[in-house]
DNA sequence: CTTTCGGGATTTTTT
DNA sequence: ATCCCGAAAG
């Protein structure tokens, strides 16, 4: 059988094992992916199943689309049609397809983070809550948490004893009151609704048991609870529920992921086939017991036995610089390198870090380098200012109840409608609870105010009437346009597009983002234009920048260390390993917290397929000023006979030492030297000639001619030279 | 009603 | 340093 050729026999194993529940415990680089597909592969051509039958769950819409494509190549056309996406897609088309049962409206939009803290911002108001106390993120993440274990707004009333609990509860109700009228779902509501769904109507649960025959659950370390009992829903007649997934691996919690769910799934399912993946396809025999080393160090995990046939490869480097810009300068130094002498492509290269901030050092030095690359993430395309704004203009025509939208486009580009008619508006909303489109019907058709509301000024009046009209004509017009052309017709009719020219210094990239927006729309043509649309912004909710990694070619990769989850790059430079970014100053103080970050940093140094750069930069800049970093903890644990460079990084290397990276050689040439004396005239490789004015070791701050001024050099690494 | 200016808080990671 | 929000000027 040739789906099973060139599998070892654990994944052979994992493959053949159909019947039942399973548990596939798969170690970095053991061919996770690879088992997925054949193993759908295998049930389709083997055992006779319909595409149909099968739900494979994913994390990133990347990861669902990358399995399509195997299964395509595998066994043509027939593995396209197995359903692979996110949880999040899945529960949305369920809803999108059941909504009458679940109570929810048909024309539901999706609100992300930056609009539920909008909606948590009104509803404190409303409530009177001091978002001193309760910041709006605290209390959307005390929700989101709730909601992430089943506790729905009513049961969170019924266990909350606390006075923290009350209020929240309170700040839970009105939250839920409002996404209701406002017809909007958060994240975490459409798991949450599609799990009550399934568990309150067994004929729609059922319809679905009967569907799906098999359910597939990668990535399942970082699934929480809902997510993990709607694929017990699903799975509860047939128990044909496979999940793979490593522990070492769980970087989301702070996302409510749980991976005590691989543990439980042992007891859910006593009977379950587990099956460990430990070979490893992936990495040198030297990043592989590297990473090992970091992670045995952790104290609440399984002990296991991974291994590779990979060749030894070279050590490990661990490179220490004086700041961002120097560590940028030398990695990209150390590219440019990689590329010619090593023949790598820039492609095969990626750069990872602990946080979307420090990718700017990098970001600049490729800029003025001229290397390509490619950013993930950062300011996401989505929330990008216009982007959004016209997606709010977009979800107001599918779904004007959308307060949040629509608030944010009334006066975009301004048209009258200021600060005091939009209080009267909310005013009229809140005390006849209906939604702001509403109240402006109302007080566009009534002439004159009734007593005891807000007179509005006809002034007023008329804006609101006029951008009632162009709304009300956009919805028209969107029954039998594409989103394509309902782009180009806000742009048009709202004065958008003559909005965006006045910027002329960012006008230019704003409407290139938003030919680029337009351009996705395209894409969108299904049988009826409302399908059409409400697709395009579903997609828009749901996708990830991960999603978008292989658009630009011949580029170095700009990712964080969560987003490079299931990837794999020849070359891994992991940047900025210091005290504070990883681990991070919010973790720090939470021992738990503390094994998350080391299990990102693995998850990092596992993605390296042939060299791994481990760097960090001595003095870091934080909220405007500079302050000096002490290495990760966790460069620590990597064995020094596997690494080169610097042979210990907690030892500034003032004292001689050789090194072996070989890459920084002119360099080298100053790991010894005498003294310094403030007032000796010295010479540097970039800045030119200037004059000592203190020397602290392991710090020297030298005065130059130059451009550069006073600065603060690590000696170690500063290319100085005397002059006589 | 709109724009601009200054003070204050602020950032982990993302479906 | 940068962004967000509220207050005062235009």
């Amino acid at each position: 059988m040739d789906i099973l050729q060139g599998l070892n026999q654990q994944q052979k194993q994992a493959v053949e094992t159909v019947d039942g529940p399973l548990l596939i415990v798969a170690g970095p680089g053991s061919g996770k992916t690879r088992v997925i597909t054949h193993r759908i592969a295998y049930l389709i051509a083997v055992c006779g199943l319909s595409p149909y039958r099968i739900l494979a769950v994913t994390f990133t819409n990347k990861a669902a689309r990358e399995m399509r494509e195997r299964l395509r190549t595998l066994m043509g056309l027939t593995g396209e049609n197995v359903n692979a996406g996110t949880f999040h897609a899945f529960c949305s088309s369920v809803l999108r397809q059941e909504y009458d049962t679940a109570k929810i409206d048909r024309s539901f939009v999706i609100y992300d983070q930056g609009d539920q803290i909008d909606l948590m911002k009104r509803v404190l108001e409303i409530e009177g809550i001091e978002t001193k106390q309760f910041a709006p993120r605290f209390v959307l993440s005390a929700i989101s948490s709730a909601k992430s274990q089943l506790i729905d707004a009513e049961l969170f009333g019924e266990q909350s004893t606390s006075y923290v609990d009350k209020i929240i509860h309170r700040a839970y109700l009105r939250y839920q009151e409002l996404l209701t009228r406002h017809s909007a779902l958060d994240f975490d509501d459409l798991l949450l609704r599609t799990y009550l769904l399934f568990r309150d109507n067994k004929h729609v649960l059922e319809k679905y048991q009967s569907r799906y025959l098999h359910l597939l659950v990668d990535e399942f370390q970082d699934t929480n609870l809902v997510q993990y009992s709607i694929a017990q829903q699903i799975t509860e007649a047939h128990k044909n529920i496979c999940v793979v997934g490593d522990p070492d691996q769980s970087i989301y919690s702070w996302r409510n992921a749980d991976m005590g769910n691989i543990l439980s799934f042992r007891d859910t399912y006593p009977n379950a086939t587990i099956i460990r993946l430990e070979e490893n396809y992936r990495s040198t025999k030297t990043i592989l017991a590297a990473a090992q080393s970091v992670i045995t160090a952790n104290s609440q995990r399984i002990e296991r036995d991974l291994h590779t046939e990979n060749p030894t490869g070279k050590r490990v480097v661990i490179h220490e610089s004086y700041n961002p810009e120097e560590e940028a300068q030398h990695l990209l130094r150390e590219v440019d390198r990689l590329r010619k002498e090593d023949h790598y492509k820039l492609d095969d290269i990626a750069v990872m870090y602990r946080v979307n901030a420090q990718s700017r050092a990098v970001e600049e030095g490729c800029l003025k380098y001229g290397i390509p690359y490619q950013l993930i993430g950062g300011l996401r395309f989505y929330q990008r200012k216009e982007i959004k704004d016209i997606i709010c203009y977009l979800r107001v025509i599918q779904n004007p109840y959308d307060d949040i939208s629509l608030l944010r486009i009334i006066n975009l580009p301004t048209r009258g409608i200021g600060q005091r008619t939009l209080d009267q508006l909310v005013y009229i909303s809140q005390s006849k609870g209906v939604p702001i489109y509403t109240a402006i019907q109302m007080a566009c058709q009534e002439a004159t105010s009734p007593p005891g509301y807000p007179l509005f000024t006809s002034r007023s009046i008329g804006s609101m009437t006029k951008f009632l009209d162009i709304i009300n004509k956009l919805i028209k017009e969107a029954e039998h346009n594409s989103p394509y052309d309902i782009i180009e017709m806000v742009l048009d009719r709202t004065g958008f597009r003559a909005y965006i020219n006045l910027d002329n210094e960012q006008g230019g990239d704003r409407l290139d983002n938003l030919l680029e927006l337009q351009s996705t729309a395209f894409e969108f043509q299904y049988t009826s234009p409302q399908e059409s649309l409400s697709a395009f912004l579903e997609s828009v909710a749901l996708v990830s920048d991960i999603d978008s990694i292989d658009e630009k070619k011949e580029s170095i990769k700009l990712i964080t260390l969560h987003q490079a989850k299931g990837l794999e790059f020849p070359v891994v430079f992991m940047i900025g390993l210091e005290e504070g970014m990883i681990p991070h100053f919010r973790s720090l103080d939470d021992p738990e917290q503390i094994e998350e970050e080391r299990r990102l940093f693995y998850v990092g140094m596992t993605r390296a397929m042939q060299r791994l750069y481990l760097t960090r930069a001595f003095r870091r800049s934080f909220r405007g000023g500079t302050e000096p970093g002490d290495p990760s903890r966790f460069l620590a644990d990597v064995p020094q006979d596997l690494t080169s460079g610097l042979t210990n990084p907690f030892e500034h290397a003032i004292l001689p030492t050789t090194r072996e990276s070989g890459f920084d050689d002119e360099r080298a040439v100053n790991m010894t030297h005498e003294s310094f004396v403030a007032g000796e005239k010295v010479s540097h490789t970039s800045f030119g000639e200037g004059i000592v004015v203190s020397y602290t070791p392991p710090e020297i701050t030298i005065a130059f001619k130059g451009e550069a001024g006073i600065k603060r050099l690590l000696l170690n690494i500063a290319p100085l030279e005397k002059i006589k």
